[in-house]
DNA sequence: GTGGTCTAGACCACC
DNA sequence: GTGGTCTAGACCACA
């Protein structure tokens, strides 16, 4: 498991939306163990503090569940999972929307502009 | 004029984009006079050294040009202005698309989500 | 047998107060056998060494007696668990009264609180 | 200022008690500023991280709002905090309450208890 | 073994 | 000056 670290973003937001996409995507299920706080901190070669801030934030969003002394585990509940998804995906899109917007795009450009997009890099695959 | 700001990202890069935004939507044209530090800062219920900052990276960018003793100006190379707004363009797609790459949307349900949020937004209301 | 475990306890403190409840008002009496580590363990679905670390404190306080080869059980020196109960009562009152007069509240408005209080709950459920 | 810690309890926990309180009753009032990071953690002989996080969490539960590069403030949402002091008065409530039937006691002895506390406490002056 | 807290000290961005 | 993040390393309680 490796993240590619953005020196814009802190660190343990990009470990969050990492992992909020590995459960997001269903690589990680309900229920499921997550590493360790030692355990991912020296895979990613980062201080274990950052890793415990990075689970301190998910557990505030209800996304993991902490058992005492048993480790971290992704929350049972796949409602939650399916609102998180949904919630980040409203995110994204309303960001980008309004980027667009800002920059003096309308509606049709917009998807258009998508649509050519994706194309593109459906077409290159590559650094997906 | 106001600016909503986000507590996410500086100030000065806030207005930064506002700025960029207004030039490249052509509500300030090449060879426009800006606002001046003061002026700004007082609008917006900044510091001052805030506004100052963005101007100079704005100024760094060759976006926005100081003639001494008269003010700031809108740079009046137009090519500059397309230039800019392609790589804001750009920037703003590539995000996106990463972003929901991430949630596991695949390149049709991409466009899809769009066109439907743009949608959505132009029925609301019309403020672009 | 069940008890709602509050997280921000450790859990065998939680299971000491609810057998010191159970002493106290007399639901297991002087003498009493107590349930074995295992079968409470199995029963509260908890780690065995989290039973043995509760009776073990229990013990300590000496409300709580081994006798070899034939289990545990609750203490016969009456006046030891009328002790308790009075360290404990006047724990728990303490805590109250100092938590709020931190919050601003006065003598009166404490009783008058705890009278309403009271009533509330009278009304809507009886389980003590 | 200076706060006596317990030991049982986080030390960023009962900071943020202690503010709470202050702004709870009165003491500090709506929009005032709260020292800073570096003042309070020399002031209370603690790290500046340990203050941090207390007033981390003082700002996700929306009580201190944050302005870059000038400090800390109690929220000016006079309502918020009223939110706040009935939540902490019902928590101080609720748990004396249980904590008192757990022990065997029944509602008027419970407003028995706390009145003849409150007035020992009154006479007595002293240490609250 | 697990997570939780705390200290010490550093560096950075922002105003 | 302010807060925000990160590292390094320690100690403790819990299961």
């Amino acid at each position: 498991m490796t993240i590619e670290f953005d020196n814009n973003l802190p660190i343990y937001i990009q470990i969050m939306n990492y992992i909020k996409g590995e459960i997001v995507t269903g690589k990680l299920k309900p229920g499921d163990k997550i590493p360790s706080v030692r355990e991912l901190a020296s895979d990613l070669q980062i201080n274990p503090n950052t890793v415990q801030r990075t689970f301190q934030e998910l557990e505030r969003e209800t996304i993991v569940e902490t058992r005492r002394g048993m480790g971290r585990y992704v929350t049972s509940e796949e409602g939650r999972i399916m609102t998180i998804k949904k919630e980040m995906a409203k995110d994204v899109l309303d960001r980008f929307i309004r980027g667009m917007r800002e920059l003096g795009f309308q509606g049709e450009d917009i998807v258009a502009a998508v649509a050519e997009s994706v194309g593109h890099e459906d077409a290159e695959k590559g650094d997906v």
